[in-house]
DNA sequence: GTCTATACACAGATAGAC
DNA sequence: GTCTATCTGTGTATAGAC
């Protein structure tokens, strides 16, 4: 709204804000994770941070979202439908290598199940396009023969979505828990044992 | 480890104040989670209450203990295993009733994440029963033919949990989910259509 | 042993100066 | 756009009354 040095400047300062707080995060796990640790490590006062996002849940909300963009870059972008799945498993693997992030969303997750919450209306968007992704990937599956599982795909969406973030739950509690591998073998199992065609990455 | 009397007062005081707490955080959900709150109810001050249990978290693991210990009293107590799946769907429906609970439930399974936390240890026990008794109702429906898919028993059982709690979490979000219905679905379409055999309670 | 009163530490929010 | 100062709320620690 405003001419460019100035805006562009208030953006670049949000981004560089952004990145450094998912860095401190990811590094120090929860502890990092309030205003004055993110303060500290640009270089500014918590009433200065507070200036660019409103309040601490915003800023929270707002890292959420660039974690996501940033992983969205990486991995699924482009990707065909039939593909997330795959995607959505690298991506599992990838994260479980920063457990102050799971922590991180999973708080965050818990929070936004109030409407009021800033976070709220991420959360359910982003659970709409997970399942939406692995919908299509199962309708495809489904309709190619390659998954004899004919359980309505939305249903099924659900209970990806549903183990997927259990599984971090158990994780966090006892980091020798190795997702991925129970995806896939659940995949195989269960799912009709065709998710390893897909391989290719 | 106090004569009579006076042991037995502090013992009721602190049941007093669980029941209590457990009731202001079903009514009122998170935001009834505070120590002043919970000392408001039971008409104590703050410090009254952590005289009872030292701090804050060490409180709120007690609060969840207290309820698994209510919820153990009126559905899973001597079941056979076989109906432990069963017991276990009846528990997450009743649960939904009382979203403040599962709210409190969640964010301190996401503190818990730390082995310092109060509540560590509580949620690895509790992972470790719950999952116990999947899988002995896994083995014996194996076993007896019931159920057509052989993986390995640990493995469903993890998978079994992390659907209950991620499905949870589904809700949190968007209270239209119906939790029971897709966990009675998942059952009847992937683990072989069975479960339904148990139905009795 | 039980509890109140009080003091303290800290986080987040807000107002106003620069 | 950023800081300092301030206010509020909340958890914690301690002293001492009963």
């Amino acid at each position: 709204m405003k001419p460019g040095g100035t805006y562009l400047k208030g953006v670049a300062k949000r981004e560089e804000i952004l990145k450094k707080a998912l860095d401190v995060i990811g590094r120090e796990g929860i502890r990092g994770a309030s205003v004055k640790e993110i303060a500290d490590a640009v270089h500014l006062s918590p009433a200065g941070i507070l200036h660019h996002f409103g309040t601490k849940e915003e800023l929270f909300t707002e890292i959420l979202r660039k974690r996501d963009e940033l992983d969205q870059e990486l991995f699924t972008d482009g990707a065909p439908a039939e593909q997330s799945a795959l995607a959505y498993l690298n991506l599992t693997q990838r994260n479980a290598q920063v457990p102050g992030l799971i922590e991180l969303f999973s708080e965050m997750a818990v929070k936004a199940a109030d409407p009021q919450h800033p976070a709220h209306n991420f959360f359910v968007k982003r659970g709409v396009e997970t399942r939406a992704g692995f919908e299509e990937a199962i309708r495809v599956l489904q309709e190619s023969g390659r998954l004899q599982l004919h359980s309505d795909p939305a249903m099924l969406a659900r209970v990806i979505q549903a183990v997927s973030d259990g599984l971090q739950m158990q994780w966090l509690l006892d980091p020798s828990v190795d997702m991925a591998a129970i995806m896939t073998a659940l995949f195989e199992d269960c799912l009709g044992g065709s998710i390893s065609e897909l391989h290719d990455a």
